[in-house]
DNA sequence: ACGTGGTACTCCGCATTGTGGAGTAGTGTG
DNA sequence: CACACTACTCCACAATGCGGAGTACCACGT
């Protein structure tokens, strides 16, 4: 009841879409720089299945890259649509997130 | 995509008991407080539905009332454990709300 | 008398989406 | 050679919000 996992339903995007204009990057590092923001229990499938799906959407480009230190990596970044998408998303974030606190502090300004 | 019936997940849970903390409601009326308090998009279907688990959960008190504008009403209450999951909660959003905003901040910042 | 609209609630099936687990594969370390 | 870390995919499952239909009660207008 009201786990995390319930609360990122709908907030992931938001939350990736937000990582990925801080510049483009991969499943692994995005579910990295993911957790180092405070979101310590996302899930690596919730990650990928994320990118794949505003991929698909037409939000993100992506691109294989090699890399050295470990199997190849799928890049992503986002393009025009991706950063209109984050701006309407944080919008309704912002409204949805005040409306929320304003309910939570509500007893104590009575 | 970032829809509000998605942001939702698992926050109305907290967004009802934040309203029933205000005192005792029922259905119809807890609909009109949330929606009176911003969130305007939640569907009907949903607070009663979300008022029927808590309750399962043992974190709400309930007993009809006759009305003299209607049909009967039925009252949800909080009761302790509901005070506590409500005070859990807050928390746990607190966090989440917290970092989601920075998140999306980073870029101004930097 | 009848339809309409607001109040109040229930039930059903659906869609979305995050998750765990299993599987594959490359690299480096003890 | 086993193990751990990196990196990704696929699948079945569970939770939950929603639309639609249905029931019912009351008041008002015509």
């Amino acid at each position: 009841m009201v786990e995390t996992s319930q609360l990122l339903k709908g907030v992931l995007d938001l939350a990736v879409l937000a990582v990925l204009r801080d510049g483009d990057g991969y499943g692994y590092d995005v579910l990295r720089r993911l957790r180092a923001a405070g979101l310590e229990d996302v899930a690596d499938a919730s990650v990928y299945g994320t990118l794949r799906r505003l991929y698909a959407a037409g939000a993100l480009t992506s691109y294989m890259q090699p890399s050295e230190e470990g199997p190849h990596r799928k890049y992503y970044g986002l393009n025009q649509d991706g950063r209109e998408l984050l701006a309407r998303s944080t919008q309704m974030w912002n409204h949805f997130a005040g409306s929320m606190s304003a309910l939570l502090l509500a007893k104590e300004a009575a």
